[in-house]
RNA sequence: GGGGAGAUACCAGAGCGGUCAAAUGGGACGGACUGUAAAUCCGUUGCUUCGGCUACGAAGGUUCGAAUCCUUCUCUCCCCA
């Protein structure tokens, strides 16, 4: 199966140009997706560029990583309302080597001749002058043409207005393909689909520039089937630095996708074939409160962006969180185990102190520690019955906590909802 | 440059001198149901030492009392030139 078929099937293809396909078909090519250094980290939107860029050389193509060390210091008007703030340059030098250094886990940069390569376009961009651009580069696209995007259309009827800088976002991502086309015989982007209209101004830089050819090809954006976005929790985006999101959460995450969602996410993220899919999903539909896809789902992308290590660390968690393992089990395992268990899940020690003192529900939760924002906060969710400790629902919000709740002398376990836990050390 | 409209909680949007911590809808969170799903129903949605405190673009003022009236400022939108 072709690259282009592979993403057919899975639902992944948005829009591609003409010929593209009959040019891939043709041998091995050279195509890349540009990443901008917006945070340290990569999340989980990501993913469908990754995978993109995985498809392609797994069809046989060699694929070009780009971080956006120019890119990102101008800013994409691509998809927002309104201007965007710069990030100074030692926060996006720092940025950039975060994300070259995730990128690498997923792509073969040992594979022979269709090995994947990782490129920087600041370090074309660093010594071309202003004059040079606008001469070399602004001569060949009209303002006419730049206008015509609907990124920048979009901001023109708008209240906000657009800044030169982010107006010219456009020829400087266009460059980008003229230069690789150019250097390294790039003749795809690819990226989501609201790159579209970047990546055609590159073709056209190249035609009009050289008379050259090249491609474009984007990918379907990703939404959940009630129409909201993808990527969110309730604590915000997920990444894929552990530091920020924890493999535990990361699985959770994937695990609670929806039955619906869960359908197309098993072939966007995932490499399965199209028979084994097929076959999970008759056997979802037969028996779906086992939800096979989720969990399938859930361990794939856990193990490809945390390792098999983490993956298992995250099950065990997980299965001791919403198994039928009693509390008591705790009582069974050393200090170590526990909190190994408990890998993850966000915790807070509290002096020791106050529980030989005896401490209430509120000044526990949100005074020594940080389960609840405020104590108004905890005191209305202990009130509407969304919060336990040790398993055990807390009545109100003056009940007392002693030494004698701890568990193993030293642990307490909160659940804010029935989904999230927290760990109370007393220390 | 001239004229007009507006700025309210996460968002949209009512309120136009006291009964307003502020209608309503959406979102978010929690509960019930369930499969750690969806749909549905219900509740919560400024902080608090529960005395109060801080809030309706900003700063002043009038008043016993202001989101509501006045002045200045900042920003936005619309029309004319």
């Amino acid at each position: 199966m072709n690259f282009v078929e592979e993403l057919r099937w899975r639902g992944m293809l948005h829009d591609i140009m003409p010929g593209t396909e009959e040019l891939l078909n043709k041998g091995m090519a050279s195509g890349y997706i540009g990443f901008d250094p917006t945070a340290d980290s990569l999340h989980v939107g990501h993913l469908t560029q990754i995978m993109t860029l995985i498809h392609f050389q797994r069809a046989g193509h060699k694929p070009y990583a780009l971080v956006g060390g120019a890119t990102g210091m101008v800013g994409d008007p691509s998809g927002k309302s309104a201007e965007r703030n710069l990030l100074s340059e030692d926060v996006l030098q720092h940025n950039l080597n975060c994300v070259r250094e995730q990128l690498k886990n997923f792509l073969d940069f040992n594979s022979g001749a269709n090995s994947a390569e990782m490129v920087n376009n600041y370090d074309w961009f660093k010594n071309f002058t202003f004059l040079d651009f606008i001469r070399d580069v602004g001569k060949h696209i009209t303002v006419n043409y730049m206008m015509a995007k609907d990124s920048v259309k979009k901001r023109l009827e708008g209240d906000t207005g657009m800044s030169f800088t982010e107006f010219t976002y456009q020829l400087v991502q266009g460059y980008d393909f003229y230069y690789l086309w150019k250097h390294k015989s790039c003749v795809l982007q690819m990226g989501g689909s609201d790159q579209w209209g970047n990546i055609v101004t590159g073709t056209e830089m190249i035609r009009r520039k050289e008379g050259g050819e090249a491609f474009a090809l984007t990918t379907q954006l990703i939404k959940k089937a009630d129409g909201t976005k993808f990527g969110k929790t309730e604590s915000g985006a997920v990444w894929l630095d552990p530091a920020r999101t924890s493999p535990y959460q990361f699985y959770q995450f994937w695990l609670n996708t929806t039955d619906a969602d869960a359908k197309s996410y098993i072939r966007i993220f995932t490499l399965f074939d199209r028979h084994t899919i097929e076959a999970m999903e008759a056997e979802h539909d037969a028996a779906p409160h086992l939800r096979v896809l989720q969990k399938a789902l859930a361990k794939d992308i856990t193990i490809r962006v945390h390792g098999e290590a983490e993956f298992l660390k995250a099950i065990k968690s997980s299965e001791f969180l919403f198994g039928n393992a009693g509390i008591e089990f705790l009582n069974e395992l050393n200090d170590g185990e526990v909190l190994d268990l408990f890998n993850g899940v966000p915790n807070f020690s509290v002096a020791k102190s106050e529980f030989k003192a005896g401490i209430n529900a509120t000044e526990l939760l949100a005074g020594k520690s940080a389960v609840f924002p405020s104590k108004g906060e905890a005191k209305k969710m202990i009130q509407g019955g969304g919060v336990s400790v040790n398993r055990v629902k807390v009545n109100t919000p003056e009940d007392v906590y002693t030494s004698a709740q701890l568990i193993n002398g030293k642990f307490l376990v909160v659940q804010k909802g029935k989904k999230n836990y927290f760990l109370i050390v007393a220390e």
